[in-house]
DNA sequence: CCGAAAATGAAAATGATTGTCAAAAAGTGT
DNA sequence: ACACTTTTTGACAATCATTTTCATTTTCGG
């Protein structure tokens, strides 16, 4: 449990959505941390095999990381505009994806869920043309 | 409709699981094309823009295409062995995605689903312990 | 306080993907 | 076949996130 494993898990803690390894090491250093990028990469890799945080694929490759309310099996709908991310389940789809690897005969199944739209907020912001960003 | 452009396409065709990039350029290089790297990438991105391929990430972040059977929507069932990818529809899982979107308040509601697993071919050479990859 | 083990970070290395740009190929009207 | 324009191509350099390396600093048990 090092303080600066912490510190990650913090920043993310602070954000509503999914940051990069590159965001979150701004982020500390923009407010006074000396912490190393290498150190950061390490955290996360840290935290996510720990199973406390959640990551994911920009479409451009980046992999981007979310601290989770909670630790059990859910996906998320994830804000195209702000990023901002809310943890959904989906038993119609844990019951479907089981399903459909039993019917082709593959085994040990699993599966990645993400559900990507404009949030109320964002959608506003973009009709009356404020731009806003968060 | 460039020579280029459709070779890759058809080595695409020849494979029955997601390639990268640079499987592709080994592929075409090892069969005698004189193709550069460069144009694998640039094809791949054109099919992929003409909706004639999908493209998925691996955990590591490079990005695999696929020639499918259907233009149509639909997901994949994906081997995490030998690779081997089959084309499967979710009707539940498309409704649950708009159904979530929208209990959020979110708009114009996308999705990616894939799901993995071992097929019945690598379970069991991996039984047999023979070590089979294809 | 002392030494071993774990944590840290600066800098170099890696590897996929993209940008640049001049040469090669394809098309067009003559 | 010819002169000329447009498109495609590919070698090479440039990007950029992520990983490695390795020497230094911290942490901790005794
Ligand atoms: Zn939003
Ligand atoms: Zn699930
Ligand atoms: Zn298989
Ligand atoms: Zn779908």
């Amino acid at each position: 449990m090092s303080t600066r494993r912490e510190a990650v898990k913090q920043a993310l803690n602070h954000s509503t959505g999914f940051r990069s390894a590159q965001d979150l090491y701004a982020d500390l250093r923009a407010e006074g941390s000396k912490i190393g990028l290498t150190t950061v990469y390490r955290a996360l890799q840290n935290l996510h095999d720990s199973g406390e945080v959640d990551v994911l694929r920009t479409d451009d490759g980046e992999a981007v990381y979310r601290a989770c309310a909670t630790e059990s099996h859910h996906h998320h709908l994830v804000c195209r505009g702000c990023g901002k991310a809310v943890e959904v389940e989906g038993p119609a789809v844990e019951k479907w994806a089981e399903s459909i690897g039993a019917q082709h005969g593959f085994t040990e199944v699993t599966h990645t869920v993400e559900v990507f739209g404009t949030c109320a907020e964002c959608a506003a912001a973009c009709r009356e043309g404020s731009g806003k960003r968060t």
